[in-house]
RNA sequence: GUCUCCCUCGUCUAGUGGUUAGGACAUCGGGUUUUCAUCCCGACAACGCGGGUUCGAUCCCCGCGGGAGAUGCCA
């Protein structure tokens, strides 16, 4: 049996970290097992649906370079991938159910509901959920009430005695007396919509989806889908149900904890890999060794045996880590072309980028990519080449160690060292070996005459190593800063 | 309230009826370095608790505790 998997996404947000690592562990799972991936909107919900979510959904997996076998836009031979175009469908086999007495309308309100569950709750009853109230409704009934205009919604006849019990990969087998299942949940909505719970085990079926593979969340459903499944008169596919993923405080990871849209992450400079293979790596290890992992070892290596059980925390830190890893790995022409949108919106160049800035953007990878933990670091770490805030401060210049004379000293001396080197084309060693001469004249440590000449010429104490940044500067910007630094000390 | 699931360092995890319980991130210390970062080395740090079963349990069983999820005309 030729294994197919899906990835059914409610384009109500935007895509976040939970939701994408269960679209990555089928995608991989399917890749690795010659399988499907099949793409499918469940976009039943017009309360919340937004265009903005799916727009979301498709520039998320082409940016991640998940690509699906099936689904919109692609097509394919189940379609169409999208719930809200395939409404007669549900329609039609919720129909059958009520023909069978598998399933009933209901014509209870909202408010109705509202006010039982409010009652329920307050009564700590053991008994929570819909009473049942339209469960033997008459033909006669039935009729008066439709005469009326009242929009009913189907409810699905879940039995009170027995037990349903799945089978989860991962889990085993997992029970729950019919009882304790939700009792009569809407299958179809009173706008002729389905529920989640319908058109889920419909289009699942109808698309011949082998397993499936969702949050954990979904565990409590799964006795009312078998029921369900089994009404239909359908197999029941595979289940294994995902570990969830958390934030720090233990609960569901949410825009509380921090980013979690995976276009927020994109804009702050994280690289699609990193997110892939740290995303993976939630809840699920191949050896508990291996954590470099690109998107074509995961298509070979994926395995559902490496799925954990428990729920996971989602660290930004270590994805922080990764997202270094990566960029230092990734390739300079790549680097320039994925920094210059950061440097175009602070305004440090311009938005067609010119010939030179393009020439000042190569220059600028490689003393960056060391130091970047996002691609946006690249802004404060080069602002001073395009802002000049003076430090007027003495106290920053002087190195521990030293003092203000011998720091005015060092900066005298050793801008006239650098100056001349420089422009005589000594080495840097050369210059180097020369200002550490100069320190140890002044009786100071080497970094008694670098930092103050540092800070001269970068504005601050944290900077690119110092060659670096008089290249990126050039030879006037530097000349000025040092001689303005010079005369800071001259005062007084 | 009820139901279901889960439980190895702070975090992600490996692992086995007998191991110095392994790796990674984070943290701390050290080295390289003109600062920062990178890089390298090292340290700290875990089997939730209580009963069993067993010569021996982190691992098997039971109970407890803790955590999470579900209980919607949301998915």
């Amino acid at each position: 049996m030729d294994v197919r998997v899906r990835y059914a996404p409610s384009p109500t947000g935007l895509q976040h970290i939970g939701g994408i690592r269960t679209a990555l562990f089928n995608y991989f799972f399917a890749r690795a097992n010659g399988g499907k991936f099949i793409l499918r909107v469940e976009d039943t919900d017009r309360e919340r649906y937004s265009d903005e979510s799916l727009e979301d959904l498709y520039s998320t997996l082409e940016w991640l370079g998940i690509k699906w076998d099936e689904g919109p836009v692609v097509g394919g031979p189940y379609g169409p991938y999208i719930q809200s175009e395939r409404f007669d469908i549900y329609r039609e086999y919720a129909q059958r159910l009520v023909d069978e007495g598998k399933a009933y309308y209901c014509f209870c309100t909202p408010e109705r509901l509202e006010e039982l569950r409010k009652e329920q709750a307050a009564s700590k009853s053991e008994y929570q959920g819909y009473d049942r109230h339209c469960a033997h409704l008459s033909d006669s009934e039935i009729k008066e009430l439709l005469r009326q205009g009242i929009k009913p919604v189907i409810r699905f006849r879940v039995p009170t005695e027995g037990k349903t019990t799945f089978h989860d990969i991962l889990m085993g087998d997992i029970t729950r007396r019919n009882r304790d299942i939700s009792p009569d949940p809407v299958i179809l909505k009173s706008d002729g919509f389905p529920t989640y719970h319908l058109a889920n085990v419909i289009d699942d079926h109808l698309m011949k989806i082998t397993h499936i593979m969702r949050a954990q969340e979904w565990i409590p459903s799964g006795p009312l889908h078998v029921l369900l499944y089994e009404a239909f008169g359908w197999e029941v596919p595979q289940y294994c149900h995902l570990p969830m993923v958390m934030g720090k405080d233990g609960q569901k990871l949410s825009k509380r904890h921090g980013s979690t849209a995976v276009r927020d992450f994109r804009a702050k400079g994280y690289l699609p890999e990193a997110i892939i293979n740290y995303v993976t790596l939630v809840g699920w290890s191949l050896d508990g060794e291996t954590e470099f992992f690109s998107k074509e070892d995961l298509e070979k290596c994926f395995t559902m045996e490496g799925i954990h059980k428990a729920p996971a925390v989602f660290d930004y830190k270590k994805l922080d880590w990764f997202n270094g890893q990566y960029i230092r790995q990734a390739d300079n022409a790549r680097l320039s072309s994925l920094i210059a949108p950061y440097l175009e919106e602070a305004g440090y160049v311009s938005k067609p980028l010119t010939d030179s800035d393009k020439a000042l953007v190569e220059k600028i990878v490689p003393p960056v990519k060391e130091r970047m933990k996002v691609l946006s670091d690249v802004v404060p770490l080069t602002a001073f080449l395009f802002e000049d805030n003076a430090v007027t401060d003495k106290a920053i210049y002087i190195a521990k160690g030293s003092d203000e004379t011998k720091t005015g000293e060092a900066l005298r001396k050793g801008s006239c060292i650098l100056l001349s080197g420089l422009k005589g084309g000594e080495k840097e060693e050369v210059i180097e070996e020369k200002l550490s001469s100069l320190a140890a004249e002044l009786g100071i440590k080497v970094n008694g005459v670098f930092q103050p000449i540092r800070v001269a010429i970068t504005n601050s104490t944290v900077s690119l190593p110092l060659f670096d940044s008089i290249r990126l500067l050039g030879m006037d910007e530097t000349e000025k800063r040092l001689a303005r630094a010079v005369k800071l000390f001259e005062e007084n």
